[in-house]
DNA sequence: CCCCATTACGTAGCACGTAACAATG
DNA sequence: CATTGTTACGTGCTACGTAATGGGG
């Protein structure tokens, strides 16, 4: 058995069990990965792939136990790696993230800025994406860690690190019905099921707390446009396509370009942001000092608890509210 | 970076950290070891041993846990193979399981006898040990799972499930002292201390059962042999070297060789027998049968909860006693 | 002076890539 | 007919074994 074998059908797995684009995506010749998987079958004297003909269509119920192990295996083989990168230089290395555009444009410029002074020698990655792409990129070993806000059903199988809580801010053309509203009684769901709505892409599904709000109230919200990018949406809420929904923290209580946000921290209730780890990986320490910087309250201890399996006890409602 | 390599540095600390013996003991040359050693090292940009000159004397930082990684990596690997197996031939392999002499000539014949008859194809091993020796052969994997009676502080990082409890009992010549007392007040720690005893090696430290009977009462036996052996000491208490402390289970009731065997579970507390697995390990179907088969309450559920790091909960007290 | 780790060197095995082939929709 | 997986074959890398060298106690 080779570890190679191991990466190769735990790449197949994620890509859709087809060889040839496996072996594109590991820079290597299909026939190589079609007879190493062939020659770890052998071995193991089971077949892991259902093969139709000659086409791979599922896992059998030894290759998804094969592959599990295999994962761990490998994030084994990578904690080593890790741990030899830490301690033959603690301060020079890597560190990529993968997140949403919100945190990347607003959150993270000074935790950034505070992490780059005390390690100038590691090199960040930054990787934006929607939360099933972060889970993808998590699940893949393409990042060490994720910065979330919502979908955590994509992330079965990982630890989550509550980190803040974040609300709503509505953001409407100045003198927009709702912008009165606002001053008098206050906006309400209802209210705002009345108005296409602009708002995030991940955050108009059935399970996340804006599509929940609504749903509790038997209301089925119209949204007009989603994106994943406040400035985007900006732009279209000018444009008249409807009413943003984005967080607080992404703008400004000022008017700009004759739009006002009006807070809705009343109406929706708040979202927490996490950071995603996948379970039992190896952390490099100032992977450590950049998720506390994050979060204060995330200490190793704390970290190194989750990683470990146990869900650390964290009381939500004591977390910052931005 | 090899499975090969991590074998050789596992190898290595189960070996004295001794290049010449590992090698001697993987089949393979020492300059391959010695290479492979440095290769890996080379690979992750640190020391994993310290060297004294050309003599390896301690594991350095980087090495303690990157071995301690590499074992978990290599019992995954195991893991896969285990599941080969097992789907590719459910009722057939090996066992291997070490444990006492007493488990083994005085408790697992009926359940040997009774999984034989499942498992026809199944190889069974038995390995004898002191709990030490067993400690070792289930850290190196020589053996699927152990049977322990004592000596739990040597199975540091492994589950260890319950069994059942066992009492003892006072091996005495017939008319000894020891016989009339024990059919008028019955015996005491106080009674046996007067004499010189003869009981199991490993039973007789400070940390066992039976030594803590006497520590409690400020007594310190006066061991004159110990041995692994039922058989060996029955021929040392009739040569008149002292006085037996056995399991009940391992001696019978009626006089042999004129010899008594006195109940003295009224005088040392019950002992607990363990079986012992390693975190993490995957087992065999068979193996879940046979665990089953020596202590009915130990069903797969409980056992898997025991793997994977839970601590099940087995209520002691309620055990079979014997 | 013995034991042990490392270096040097030759070989055999195997993983990988190119090319040709088979099968499925 | 296009896409995908498997077989065939040649090559270059490397792990491994034998032999020789260097250091410590």
């Amino acid at each position: 058995m080779k570890l190679q074998q191991l990466r190769y059908i735990v790449a197949m797995v994620r890509h859709d069990l087809n060889v040839s684009q496996t072996a594109e995506a590991l820079f290597t010749s299909q026939p190589g990965v079609s007879k190493q998987i062939r020659a770890l079958e052998d071995e193991l004297g089971v077949e892991l792939f259902n093969r139709r003909g000659k086409q791979i269509v599922s896992l059998t119920d030894a290759g998804e136990r094969v592959v599990e192990l295999a994962s761990d295996v490998l994030q084994g083989v990578e904690s080593i790696r890790t741990v030899g990168r830490e301690l033959a230089n603690p301060n020079v290395g890597e560190l990529a993230i993968a997140t949403t555009h919100t945190q990347a444009r607003y959150v993270l410029p000074p935790v950034i800025a505070q992490f780059r002074e005390a390690y100038p020698h590691v090199s960040l990655q930054l990787h934006q994406g929607t939360p099933s792409q972060i889970a993808e990129m998590l699940a893949g070993g393409d990042v060490d860690f994720a910065i979330s806000t919502e979908g955590q059903a994509h992330f079965e199988d990982m630890a989550l690190l509550p980190c803040y809580r974040w609300s709503r801010a509505v953001l409407v053309p100045d003198g927009h019905p709702l912008h009165r509203l606002h001053r008098l009684d206050g906006i309400t769901v209802e209210a705002l099921a009345q108005y296409p709505l602009v708002s995030y892409t991940f955050g108009v599904d059935a399970q996340s707390t804006l599509g929940k709000a609504f749903a509790e109230r038997g209301l089925k919200p119209h949204i007009a446009l989603s994106a994943s990018d406040v400035e985007v949406i900006r732009t279209y809420v000018k444009l008249g396509l409807g009413v943003g929904v984005v967080a607080r923290l992404a703008v400004d209580d000022s008017p700009r370009d004759g739009l006002v946000a009006l807070d809705a921290s009343a109406v929706f209730p708040p979202s927490t942001t996490h950071i995603v780890l996948p379970r039992g990986a190896a952390l490099r320490g100032y992977s450590y000092d950049f998720i506390q910087t994050f979060a204060a309250h995330l200490d190793r201890d704390c970290v190194d608890a989750a990683l470990s399996g146990g869900q650390p006890t964290i009381d939500v409602d004591a977390l910052p509210l931005r």
